[in-house]
RNA sequence: CGGAGCGUGGCGUAGUCCGGUAGCGCACUGCAAUGGGGUUGCAGGGGUCGCAGGUUCAAAUCCUGUCGCUCCGACCA
């Protein structure tokens, strides 16, 4: 293992795939495209997890777990949801392995009958159980979500932004209204801006996806949206208002209170371990990961530093009332007694992210001090032992806004706005959000990824069109829209 | 699936053209010193060179086959 990290600016890439290997987040697994979560990476997606959780239990919402394995014929019940999701589906054929040869072969003899998907999402179990349950207008709303792993065969991934099998939530609510499936939709997508705003200090668009873009299935797609480093766009979370397709599909009728029968409303919503390869794009620099203190599974470290057995046990004593004091105000901390030397720390440390390091040694103990650095900025500086409670809240507090204010002014100064094509290609190819008009047209879309390898990330809400001509075409613009590369 | 490249201790690699008993860095183990920004010194352990076959007195190195991986492209709600 080299000490050096690939240079963020020039190789962000490399610079990536180092930084979650060598910080302890994630490893590959056997099966290319599988990713092993490590428990430094795995604490901050529960983190994620509890938080989030936490936010649909309050406004009414309940877990459940729907089976991984789905008949294939459900899946083409819906044609544009088998059309999108078609091309990347794992299979399973047979049930059994045998030997021969001494080698371990599957056993011809126990194909399926039917053959069964593993899930790339479970819109179409969960709507089969829906029509079993599904009668009455007092049945309804359903508003269940469900923790699950799913898998989707991509051809080409990366550890948390695109891997074959991934963690996330999914939401899946049925109504009696189009009104209230569409009220249901944006009530998540303001839950997720939340999450990503508030939590992981990503600031985001929000806004309608583009009928190319949108979910297979669904009748609007909303989203958001982040820039990352290399001012490429993330997308960060999606709900969908899926109208009354699922129903259809499924047959899932109700009777309402005049004894009319009617389809059922539906919505389904998700963010996935992707946030995690968000939030190291968004905040990481030269030295490594920076987490917001939020979600950070390690909020401060300390250093004890020494250097005979006897200053050990100086330490220790000293830092002990400090331990209880953290432990008493609900800081997330760790004690380094690990015996590197404290420059080896700093770096493991620095590379982990850890919002605030507090060194302690016998310079410190003389003083009734200790030494505080903050990942963020790089500052340090010494404060009295008693203030600890007090600085540890206001610098993680701090920490948490300087993170969150450095992304926003970093997007906005690379998010532009733009009346011509040239402008357009110029600024995609530098890196940076593009605000343009666009005329409507499915076909002026295409032509502009085909050209710039740009996509519409969304139909932002407090989009302008008025007076707007679209860059590509020039007819009047119907939207205003935000374009860019994605990952 | 098309184009390129690569498989050598845990990781990263040299050696392959011009066959001759496998080398280096990091990591790891032990001891000692060191310790406020990746600390030194000394002593160690570990690989048969992706796999299979062939040529040869001799193969990591040459030949044939095969498997796997990475990158670029196509694909990616």
């Amino acid at each position: 293992m080299s000490k050096k990290l690939p240079n963020i600016d020039s190789d962000i890439s490399s610079w990536y795939t180092e930084v979650v290997t060598k910080a302890g987040l994630a490893d590959y697994g056997p099966v290319k495209g599988t990713m092993v979560i490590k428990p430094y990476g795995f604490q901050l997606w529960e983190n994620v997890k509890d938080i989030f959780d936490d936010m649909i239990k309050k406004t009414g919402h309940t877990n459940a777990y729907f089976p991984l394995l789905i008949p294939k014929s459900f899946l083409a019940k819906e044609a544009e949801h088998v059309e999108g999701f078609a091309k990347e589906c794992a299979i399973v054929t047979h049930t059994r392995l045998k030997s021969e040869k001494g080698e371990i072969i599957v056993d011809p003899d126990s194909r399926l009958e039917e053959e069964v998907i593993i899930r790339p999402t479970s819109e179409t179990v969960i709507w089969s159980m829906y029509k079993k349950w599904i009668q009455s207008y007092r049945d309804l709303p359903i508003l269940i979500n469900q923790w699950a792993n799913v898998v989707r065969w991509e051809m080409r991934t990366r550890l948390f932004l695109r891997t074959t099998e991934f963690l996330w939530q999914e939401g899946h609510t049925a109504h009696q209204t189009k009104e209230e499936a569409q009220k249901e939709t944006l009530d998540i997508l303001e839950l997720y801006k939340k999450l990503a705003e508030e939590y992981l200090a990503i600031p985001v668009f929000t806004g309608l996806k583009t009928d190319a873009e949108k979910f297979a299935g669904a009748d609007k797609t909303y989203c958001i949206e982040a820039m990352m480093l290399d001012k490429r766009a993330l997308q960060a979370g999606t709900s969908h208002n899926l109208g009354q397709n699922f129903a259809k599909a499924f047959d899932v009728k109700f009777q309402t209170d005049s004894n009319s029968e009617q389809f059922v409303w539906a919505t389904s919503w998700g963010i996935s371990t992707r946030l995690i390869g968000g939030v190291i794009l968004a905040h990481g620099d030269k030295n490594g990961l920076r987490m917001p203190p939020k979600i950070a599974p390690i909020q401060t470290v300390l250093i004890p530093i020494f250097r005979s057995e006897d200053q050990k046990g100086e330490i220790k004593k000293y830092i002990n009332p400090l331990e209880a004091e953290l432990k008493s105000i609900g800081v997330r901390y760790f004690i380094d007694w690990s015996d590197s030397s404290p420059g080896f720390k700093f770096n493991e440390w620095e590379l982990k992210g850890v919002p605030v390091r507090i060194e302690i040694g016998p310079k410190d103990v003389e003083s009734k001090k200790l030494v505080m650095a903050r990942r963020d900025n790089g500052e340090k500086f010494s404060i009295s032992k008693n203030e600890l409670s007090n600085k540890i809240k206001t610098m993680l507090e701090e920490i948490q806004n300087n993170l969150f204010n450095q992304a926003k002014e970093f997007r906005n100064e690379n998010t532009h706005d733009v009346k011509t094509y040239d402008e357009f290609k110029n600024i995609i190819n530098n890196g940076g959000f593009v605000r343009c008009g666009w005329d409507g047209d499915s076909e002026t879309e295409l032509k502009i990824k085909e050209e710039t390898k740009a996509t519409i990330r969304c139909i932002p809400f407090n989009e302008d069109p008025k007076g707007l001509k679209c860059v590509y075409s020039g007819k009047k613009a119907k939207h205003e829209v935000i374009y860019a590369k994605a990952y």
